[in-house]
DNA sequence: GTCTATACGATGATAGAC
DNA sequence: GTCTATCATCGTATAGAC
């Protein structure tokens, strides 16, 4: 979609419609033939998104795999989506504070979920003792937050599949040796 | 102040001068007897903390601690800043992209003068066998990104000066037990 | 589904009086 | 340094012909 990445460029606010037109090279009223406005764009972008990432990890807190497992899985997730699709990912993680009233209200819902979900997790480890007894606000925080960079990677670079269970492992162990 | 905080709320592209002439009580036109452009704000705000956070790294660098002990320094100054002045830092973080083309390139290369001291202190823990020989790109990226959240904090929550230490010992050792 | 034409409010910024 | 008045441009969105 040529719409997120310019959303990803400039960011939602700066994009016009007719910029939007001009990438896909119509006139601008065009574009109401296929959406009903500017915020239905990013609407469709953000929600897709928190779909995806709602269904892993509800597929995942059913599995039998240990809370460092999921943990794992759910990261490397991420950073699978983040790769391959930068832009919408850039969308989703920047520019849902755009969306309407309505919308993102529904939004914020959708990310408490999946913040209790993740928490969840993050507490089965702390009483099994493989996680380390911190405030499981703050784990769950940093460990979402570490891999927000690989998204604006220009490409392949730090971030190829080959990496990808290197970052986890560093942001799981640490950076001591 | 004000515009700092609007900037933060509403990004700064959806953020109008008569909205930033309202929250300080004057007309919109005033406003230009105190500034030269909409941009300039953004500006001042940028490379106001860019200019803090080199200091800093430049400082930490010429030090006689450990490249732990210096890191240890930069992420608590990081997270101490982002708890301090919360708007700031995340118009730096996130609104420096509206720059124009001027500062913008700037900007750029404060950070990449940023980027290249943090890694070297990197490199040093790495040849002393105390940090993981992993690509310090992904070190410093990862670092970085994972405090990313602390100035989102609706206010001492989880991210109040008595986590700081254990926020920082979570990044450098990990969530593992 | 795309076009032309257009509505009309909001935008950043300026001129000039006080 | 603040005001009123104003400018030119751009913003999203609609109407209606083809």
């Amino acid at each position: 979609m040529a719409s997120a990445d310019l959303f990803k460029r400039q960011g939602y606010a700066a994009t016009s419609m007719r910029q939007l037109a001009k990438a896909v090279d119509i006139e601008p009223s065009s574009l109401y033939s296929h959406i009903q406005s500017k915020e239905e764009i990013l609407q469709t972008i953000c929600f897709e998104q928190a779909e995806k990432f709602t269904k892993f990890i509800e597929w995942i807190a059913e599995q039998d795999d240990s809370p460092i497992e999921k943990i794992k899985a759910i990261l490397l997730h991420q950073i699978q989506i983040a790769c391959d699709d930068s832009t919408s990912i850039t969308v989703f993680n920047d520019e849902w504070k755009h969306l309407n009233e309505e919308h993102l209200k529904t939004f914020l819902i959708s990310r408490k979920t999946y913040e209790s979900l993740f928490i969840e997790i993050i507490n089965q480890g702390v009483q099994q003792n493989v996680i380390k007894d911190v405030d499981p606000k703050i784990v769950f925080n940093t460990l979402l937050s570490s891999i927000k960079w690989i998204h604006f990677q220009s490409n392949k670079n730090a971030a190829n599949p080959n990496n990808f269970s290197q970052i986890v492992d560093l942001i799981l162990g640490g950076i001591l040796n």
